[in-house]
DNA sequence: GCCCTTCTACCACTAAAATGCTATTGTTTT
DNA sequence: AAAACAATAGCATTTTAGTGGTAGAAGGGC
């Protein structure tokens, strides 16, 4: 029996799934909110196993659900829910931790089978949105910077955020070493500074 | 016209796709190998659209020639080729790089429609390896640092490695503010420099 | 009205980082 | 043996970052 949690502002849309579910054996629905504000304020998602989330909810957005969920009830699997193929809002979605998505242009088969994939492991998603995430996963191509094993070993410090003195006393050698070796560093990749050098190196866009 | 490259050592299966490629409208065959020494050898990597690569190949694996194209020409579309869903092999494939997958017992139907689908912009998958590659790609947990917005947007010009004159010419503010806003934000972070901020806040391991 | 937060700003000081130059030791390549 | 590179290290200088104190203006909440 898979209990599903519904966060729906749509009544109609809402009121619909609540009798699929409740009506097909194996599913149930174990409550279902109008909006984020008053399902965080109760605490039935702890008794549920996926949350069936709108992304545009009035208030506070299935997005910032997700990540509430995802801290208060980590082993809850968020399946989003959006009336167009929205890329980034799903992406984001996902990336706040979402398991997959269905359309509510989906016939309610579909949207019962894409529940059921979820709790096997699975993360039903259009394949254009499949792109997105894979790319924001690749690695970057390794430009080979030709560093030296030294240097590596360095920036793998640097990216801690230590001092140069501290590396120094975790390397044994002097401060001005490291100081060199980093200069060394920036000059090989053409940047000028640490924040700089650990973006190129391990390949880091900035940040979202 | 699509151009699809393949690599595959089985002749078997490779004649056949070779043979369905030149015979369906709008696709051709630019190139086969047996192994991906002799396909990086040649340079008919870079006249082809999408390329077809088994995981399994003697010698250079698939997934190291991904990331070959993926330096050589990162326009190339990878597709892989399995014969059974070996979820490690493609999670790291597409990690290397590739943009989808397909299985070697699919219907020719459905894999002319997956080089159709990764040239429109997706990624053809599975919902299984779909799971591993969004749980790679999920956020940890903010855990809530309470910053305000304007410390968050001064944080993302941190990342880039800006310099405060530079973040402060950038949102026409005083260097001394871009100063003390950064030093509230270690503050509430509990940090003492930038690089402790940014693996904090964007919630990252500092590195592999 | 008053309190509290946020954003803004200046000053002063210390610590650290970034940029030069030079130089020795060892290893590897030619 | 000479040349090239890697790692080490010292010194000097300038720039930037990090830490304090203080304080005014704008906005929301009580």
């Amino acid at each position: 029996m898979i209990s599903v949690l519904l966060v729906e502002d749509k009544a109609d849309y809402r009121n619909a799934l609540k009798l699929i579910l409740d009506n097909t054996p194996g599913f149930c629905c174990v409550a279902d909110y109008c909006d984020a504000e008053s399902c965080m304020n109760d605490n039935t998602y702890n008794n549920a196993d996926v949350a069936l989330i709108d992304i545009q909810l009035p208030g506070i957005s299935g997005i910032q659900l997700v990540s509430f969920f995802k801290e208060k009830n980590p082993a809850l699997l968020c399946l989003m829910c959006t009336a167009y193929e929205d890329g980034d809002n799903v992406f984001s979605a996902l990336q706040a931790g979402a398991h997959g998505y269905i359309l509510k242009s989906d016939a309610p088969s579909k949207i019962l089978e894409a529940i059921v994939e979820v709790v096997n492991g699975g993360s039903p998603m259009s394949s254009q949105v499949a792109r997105k995430v894979i790319e924001a996963f690749h690695r970057p191509a390794q430009v080979e910077y030709s560093l030296t094993n030294r240097e590596e070993e360095i920036l793998q410090h640097l990216s801690k955020g230590l001092l140069y003195k501290e590396i120094a006393f975790r390397l044994s050698i002097s401060t001005e070493t490291v100081r060199r070796h980093c200069f060394n560093i920036y000059d090989k990749l053409h940047v000028n500074n640490r924040t700089e050098a650990l973006n190129k190196f391990f390949g880091k866009k900035p940040h979202r």
